[in-house]
RNA sequence: GGGGGUAUCGGUUAAUGGCUAAACCACUGGUCUCCAAAACCAGUACUCCAGGUUCGAAUCCUGGUACCCCCG
């Protein structure tokens, strides 16, 4: 996710330059670019075509669950974004509170009122940004048959033991740290405001705050350590819950595991 | 040794002597079809201890304990 952007190297986790396996989908927009999961299929859907054309195995790593099923599954035919209508709404919700979208989202489109939380103010922008481009309910489009997967694919998981996840998260983000402060100083407020799609990836919301001097050092760097752990939390939840994935214990040799449990299962 | 203050979920705090002790964060579980490194839902868990006053105590009184401050 945060590898998309161009600029925002300190706290994304880029593949190291030197590496010897082609990547792709790094440093491919401008923090001032917005993603979703709609754009990156589109990106990410002929580039599988044609790694296994060359017969090589693509392999997807990351943990945006929502990105990785509109790769592999595709989305419904639903229109993209429009950031000028949701600017409106957002302004609507905030001037006139959350509730009064939910009551138009239920005029309009009663059956998925009845699917999407009241208080979950993005799904419900959705839900009437839908409506408003294309005249129909977002409902008449979750008319989805069960289709095929557009690439076959084994979801391989860790299982890390919770206190060594959480060690593990504390450490990167202090490792992190220092060098995600510097970059932030070098890009905000001379050439962005911070508040560009690109800076909400994890750790960037609070180093803006760090330099702007709304938080202390360590204040910043204990809020990075939260989130990232609710992150990983989500992840979990996804990947045990939405897709069928295969858990690995670390400590194997993970490589020759994930190996055999893709060909087990091709 | 003397004086004063504080004590409520894991953390920070709320509750004129009167509903089933509340909120936020954390934690755990969950939701999910285009801002998802997002947004949201649910759950666990608390009155320092022992007495007393009272119809009724987190709240008032006594003693104890712990921590903080001041004086020696």
């Amino acid at each position: 996710m945060g590898q998309l952007y161009r600029k925002l190297n300190a706290a994304t986790a880029k593949p190291a330059k030197d590496i010897s396996v082609a990547y792709h989908g790094v440093d491919i927009l401008d923090p001032e670019e917005s993603s979703d999961a709609g754009s990156f299929a589109n990106f990410g859907d002929p580039l599988l075509a044609e790694i296994r054309a060359r017969g090589k195995l693509p392999i997807l790593a990351g943990g945006a669950g929502l990105y990785i099923r509109a790769l592999l599954e595709g989305l419904d035919a639903l229109p993209q974004r429009d950031d000028q209508f949701r600017e409106r709404l957002k302004k609507r919700a905030e001037d006139e509170g959350r509730e009064i979208l939910y009551k138009e989202l239920q005029a309009i489109d009663p059956v998925a009122a009845k699917g999407i939380p009241a208080n979950n103010i993005n799904r419900v922008t959705r839900a009437l940004e839908v409506h408003h481009l294309t005249g129909k309910p977002i409902s008449s489009f979750w008319e989805r048959q069960r289709r095929p997967p557009k690439h076959p694919a084994v979801y391989i998981a860790i299982q890390w033991e919770p206190e060594v996840l959480r060690t593990r998260i504390r450490e990167r983000a202090e490792a992190m740290f220092p060098a995600l402060l510097k970059e932030v100083q070098s890009l905000v407020p001379e050439f962005y405001l911070g508040m560009e799609p690109g800076f909400r990836c994890l750790g960037y919301p609070e180093a803006v705050a760090c330099v702007r001097g709304e938080l202390q050092e360590d204040q910043a760097l204990e809020a990075m350590i939260k989130t990232t752990n609710a992150y990983a939390k989500r992840q979990r939840t996804w990947f045990r819950r939405q897709v069928d994935a295969i858990w690995l214990t670390p400590g194997d040799d993970l490589a020759e595991r994930a190996e055999r449990a893709y060909r087990e299962k091709l």
